[in-house]
DNA sequence: AACTCACTCTCAACCACAGCTCGAT
DNA sequence: TTATCGAGCTGTGGTTGAGAGTGAG
């Protein structure tokens, strides 16, 4: 389902305000508005309930369709969904919890982040974005993050390389440009989703299409999170916000559903490169050099593996069945001809001694099984 | 309103053993 | 590498009994 605001983006989350289904973009746009996820089967409605069995969150009239049709549905484990995070917690510049940079220099690195303790610089420029990855995952941790574009600020958790891909709870969040014509404007970049070995030179090659002018650089800007969501973005206000300890407290209490559904909302700050230069448009100039890039589509695989994972959720609803059903008929077989003694398995033996306790008494066998 | 009692309903546990899996040899 | 062996595990259905639910007094 497309964004009921930008009707350009998938839509991700349900706001209650403007009661409508926005992608996060739009989402964080509104501000400090109450979202919920969208349910996963009608993708229109907010989600509240979520039920463990079918591993879905799922809308009011979706959960009543599904779990009130029989008594097996009805005895799924669920537990009411309450709305997303609200308050976005804020990321400082400079500070030593969250990402850093300067917010008004567009070039260069992606991101800084000094979440957990681990601080890390990331530079998607040229020939350092090998560099940078084999420095960062080593030869044989290729594991990288991709990204959703409909997607718009996310969460933040420690950026801890070597989980990198590898778990929900430890995924972290850079900002990537939301539109590839126009860098203005950026969008969640979600380490729980993974490039793995070429791919992610792909996304570095997505990431380097910049525009030709120092002031489109790549890095997100806080004057365009200020224009639209201003009482969040400001550098005061990341600043201020990243000191709190309930920017890790909240981390903390993400669920491992929460955080693979991506719908908990952390925003994070880029950074900028010490040194890198401005890069044109589907260029990449480290150092002065530059070589032509290929336009590549910016986590496309992350939006067809969240569309496969639907479709799979999809195809599992319509092929469930509770009807018991049997696996091994011969199995079956045996169970129905097996004797037994009040509803139990009986032994050979234990027939046998009834056999003869029966004969001994001049009285029929009574039959042992229905 | 709170409690007891009788009755109904639900469902996990029980049983034996053929057949399967998997590690050891 | 392949074959064999054996221990351990799985799954099958009817009955039972414990516990939950319900309604009347």
């Amino acid at each position: 389902m497309k964004c009921q605001a930008c009707q350009t983006a998938h839509a991700q989350v349900y706001c209650q305000e403007s009661q409508a289904a926005l992608c996060k973009g739009c989402s964080y746009v509104m501000g400090d508005i109450t979202r919920f996820r969208l349910c996963a089967l009608c993708e229109c409605h907010p989600a509240k309930v979520f039920c463990h069995n079918d591993n879905a969150a799922l809308c009011e009239s979706c959960d009543a369709d599904i779990h009130l049709s029989n008594p097996l549905a009805l005895r799924h484990d669920r537990v009411p969904l309450g709305p997303l995070a609200s308050d976005l917690p804020k990321v400082s510049a400079g500070s030593s919890r969250g990402w850093t940079g300067r917010q008004t220099d567009r070039r260069g690195t992606l991101g800084e982040s000094a979440l957990g303790g681990l601080h890390l610089t990331v530079s998607f420029w040229g020939s350092d974005l090998r560099a940078w990855a084999q420095d960062l995952f080593g030869p044989t941790n290729e594991a990288f993050a991709a990204s959703d574009t409909d997607s718009c600020l996310e969460r933040q958790t420690p950026f801890a390389p070597n989980h990198i891909g590898e778990s929900d709870a430890d995924a972290s969040v850079l900002f990537v440009p939301k539109g590839k014509a126009s860098l203005k404007e950026y969008d969640v970049f979600d380490l729980d989703n993974a490039f793995f070995g070429s791919d992610l030179l792909d996304f570095g090659e997505e990431f380097c299409q910049a525009p030709s002018s120092p002031s489109d650089g790549v890095v997100p800007t806080m004057d365009i999170m200020d224009s639209s969501a201003s009482s969040n973005t400001s550098s005061q206000d990341y600043s201020a916000a990243a000191e709190s300890p309930n920017t890790h407290a909240k981390m903390g209490s993400y669920s491992s559903q929460e955080m693979s559904d991506s719908l908990s909302y952390v925003p994070a700050m880029p950074t900028i490169p010490m040194g890198s230069q401005a890069i044109g448009a589907g260029s990449i100039s480290p150092q002065g050099s530059s070589f032509e890039m290929p336009s590549i589509h910016l986590g496309s695989s992350v939006a067809l593996d969240r569309e496969a994972r639907v479709m799979r959720y999809r195809e599992k609803r319509k092929r469930r069945t509770f009807e018991k059903t049997i696996r091994y008929q011969s199995r079956k077989a045996y169970a129905e001809v097996r004797p037994r003694i009040k509803g139990r398995f009986a032994t050979k033996e234990e027939v046998a001694a009834m056999k003869v306790a029966a004969a001994a008494s001049g009285t029929a066998l009574v039959p042992l099984c229905a």
